[in-house]
DNA sequence: TAATGAACTTAAAAATGTCTTAAATGCAAA
DNA sequence: TTTGCATTTAAGACATTTTTAAGTTCATTA
């Protein structure tokens, strides 16, 4: 899976790069817009990530060259948060979806996914624990037949301590990872949805729980018959 | 690993530098924001620690400017402990953490490694000393597998203790490294937590003990059979 | 062995961390 | 705009840790 990231901040372009190999995906950078085209234009790549704000070529005019050249390499656009008008503009101009900076890296492999998925690839949608299971294209939580939906910020969390089982997460590794390096977001955001995801739990009857240690983190625990 | 430190105060950065270079950390220091800020700005760094009152230029502004530029190397803000507020301001200019002065150079050496701590890497990282195993991620501590959990503190000494096997280990050490170099924590601290160890080893049935050597401080043994 | 200072133990008070609610806010679809 | 849902904020209840303080035990040596 080759992924083509189009950005002149370079800074922001290596985050991105190292976010996605730590996926295993296989990742290469442009600098400016005609080295992006240059390199898009081969069509290797299973998706493009493309700034708007581009030297020597804005990102509008790559996306729409590529696609008068029949390149048809899913677009993922970045744009920053005031520039409402751009996503239409993208849009036109041949981008498959639109990213806001800032975003945490849980955002960007969530829309790369769904950018390869379009593709027909099979992806393993479900993470199990124990009894629980997740799907991770409905976000539905279920176990034994019983099931309940959970909304984004539950499912970010749930879907990280479901892959990091035995592992503890801290609150502060779930803010970066959930609500973004960036985002002001305090403890007690995570504690309401730890709370809301519990609740949960108990609807669908599980064994499994959410044991907090404190000042140290969450883990997926089995219930002790105690 | 590099670390910046950008304080102005030359004994505390000196400090903190000590600190982290016995930890194998590579420590540059920079003593004013602007000196600091044009370090940072190479995202050459793993992390930043930054002092929040600086001549020239304060921790806001130069976080706030290192955003800015995207780069987006975890910053770690040092403030006093009454100026609650900076809490939210920085975190708002983008900092990743912020620690109150004082501090004591465990709780440094923690957030550092929260900071660096790569996702999902997996390091199960457990110090052992004859019949018991302390767990470094979940602080339990176990003989034979009865386990209990220690707190924070207990958790702290344990460690260096068990970490410093044969040595003995002062009450002013344990003070300096588990309360930090400026609190106002006495020996009978050291004392009552040194007491709650010892039932705990009891519970788990360990045949170490902590031996006190009048005058001088602790040591971990292998009980005698008398 | 009695006096002394050091170390130990315990319980209560204080401080801090976590949980749970409910209300407020923001956001997007109808 | 209104409505419904997701998210954030805030406050109080609750739980655990940490500190404090006082009394007890222990080891040394005069």
């Amino acid at each position: 899976m080759q992924i083509l990231v189009v950005e002149d901040e370079k800074r922001l372009a290596e985050g991105l790069a190292h976010i996605l190999k730590e996926q295993k995906y296989m990742v290469d950078i442009a600098y400016d817009g005609r080295d992006g085209l240059d390199l898009a234009i081969s069509g290797i790549y299973d998706i493009i990530i493309l700034d708007i704000m581009l030297p020597k070529m804005n990102g509008y005019e790559v996306a729409a060259f590529l696609r008068k050249e029949k390149v048809a390499t899913p677009i993922l656009m970045l744009t920053a948060k005031d520039q409402i008008s751009d996503k239409v503009k993208g849009l036109d101009a041949g981008a498959d979806d639109y990213m806001t900076k800032p975003f945490s890296p849980e955002e960007l492999l969530a829309r790369v996914r769904a950018l390869t998925r379009r593709q027909g690839e099979v992806v393993i949608d479900e993470v199990e624990f124990h009894d629980i299971k997740l799907n991770l294209s409905t976000c539905d939580l279920s176990c034994n037949g019983k099931s309940v939906h959970l909304n984004f910020k539950e499912f970010e969390i749930m879907k990280i301590l479901m892959q990091n089982p035995l592992i503890v997460t801290t609150k502060e590794e779930l803010i970066v990872k959930v609500w973004g390096y960036d985002s002001n977001a305090v403890d007690n955001n995570v504690e309401v949805y730890i709370s809301f995801l519990r609740k949960k739990l108990d609807f669908i009857s599980s064994k499994i729980e959410i044991a907090s240690l404190r000042k140290i983190g969450y883990r997926l625990e089995v219930k002790t018959n105690a």
